[in-house]
DNA sequence: TCAAAAGTGTTCTCTTTACACCCATGC
DNA sequence: GCATGGGTGTAAAGAGAACACTTTTGA
């Protein structure tokens, strides 16, 4: 038993997780187990623990409720409304992830029945005001590619051009001109070339290339 | 007294106060009148109240505290590392306000002994963790002019186009073409002449101009 | 030999920058 | 009449957009 003599919020940290697969932007749900909106799709996350900072807590319930860690994690906005939670006055800190599409077994956590990746146009009614969230989340992603690197995150540890311009491609829903598209990702300066060549493929190889600095995320422009 | 099964945290809102006024950024702090940091300057902010909302708490905190209300606030980041305050867990939601330069009355708050606005490079040692939240928001502020009109904010309904290119000037911290900056905030299409022209100075009149959207901040380019 | 993706430059357009002189007013 | 800020256009440079064909591989 906790006491306090004016009333506390408790304080969540759920987190928006985004990968890229079959060609679509793909978000990671988790189905609830327990009331309330048990049943409901909802994002990942959990109470901040009291000897945790908040980004801690966000990289803990992201490994917990699915096993990935190591990932691009950035806080991303802080919900607060008195009644968004039945239960009490709940306060979450909202964060997302990119996940590189190699990087995504999934576990079920202790207060989810089920895990599972959701085209960002095929996603089911969400708990709370877990929509908000999403489309903020997904704002804030498309508003990155413009002046960051962030697209990056989505990639392994070595790829091929057309990979990475179809990451751009597929979050901004247009097409890129290929040459233009060359010229300005190797202008950036943020990748180089690993030597190797893609194989298996029914055509000429593609060159492959890495991050020159993998998980840091650059401004540009 | 309030009882709560697992431990909570305290919520504040912390608001950092921006104005434009002897051609300075200023920033507005209160001198702490109770422990802990007694005596140092701080930003102003408070706990969140169960009731209301995070934007809620904000604006009411700075009205109490400043006895400014009807100005920009937007929310810049929460901050929630374990040991921030000394007497218990505190996560600081906190926002940032832009003023008008005729819209500066102050008043001193019940847990405050003195109000005051701080040219940015003057800057006293602040409580707590201020001083990284103070850095976000410059940083988010100088990043913001870029890419929105969030710079009208700080001007008067009726302002003349020297004004304005003043506030950028301040801001960037660096000299801009007269003849090109008039161009490029006319094309934006967002202030308009009000017929007027300034009266006053020792120099031809100047043609006064008003705000197309007041309050509204427009993503541009 | 055919299908499929890889690779590669140039031209045009638009945006951004640089730059200098006359005007209206108060003192 | 002089000091002060108000007001205006053009040319050059740079950035972004449009565009088509040859190459290499697997089947």
């Amino acid at each position: 038993m906790y006491s306090y003599d004016h009333p506390h919020p408790a304080v969540t940290a759920d987190i928006v997780v985004f990968t890229i697969r079959d060609n679509q932007l793909k978000l990671l749900l988790i189905r609830r187990a327990y009331s309330p909106h048990k049943g409901k799709w909802a994002l990942p996350g959990g109470f901040v623990n009291m000897n945790e900072s908040l980004d801690e807590a966000a990289s803990r319930e992201l490994l917990e409720e699915t096993g990935v860690s190591g990932v691009y994690l950035e806080q991303l906005y802080t919900f607060g409304k008195p009644k968004r939670d039945p239960r009490e006055r709940v306060i979450t800190v909202a964060y997302y992830a990119l996940i590189p599409s190699d990087k995504m077994q999934l576990q079920a956590a202790t207060d989810a029945d089920a895990v599972g990746w959701f085209g960002m146009d095929e996603l089911p009614k969400l708990a709370f005001d877990h929509e908000d969230i999403v489309k903020m989340a997904h704002q804030r992603l498309v508003a990155k590619l413009d002046y960051s690197t962030v697209a990056f995150q989505f990639l392994p540890e070595s790829f091929t051009l057309h990979e990475l311009q179809n990451i751009y491609e597929i979050i901004f829903q247009e097409e890129t001109d290929k040459r233009n598209f060359r010229k300005w990702i190797l202008g950036l300066g943020q990748i180089e070339e690993t030597g190797e060549k893609s194989t298996g493929g029914a055509h000429r190889p593609a060159k492959l290339f890495k991050k020159k600095f993998p998980g840091r995320v650059t401004i540009i422009k």
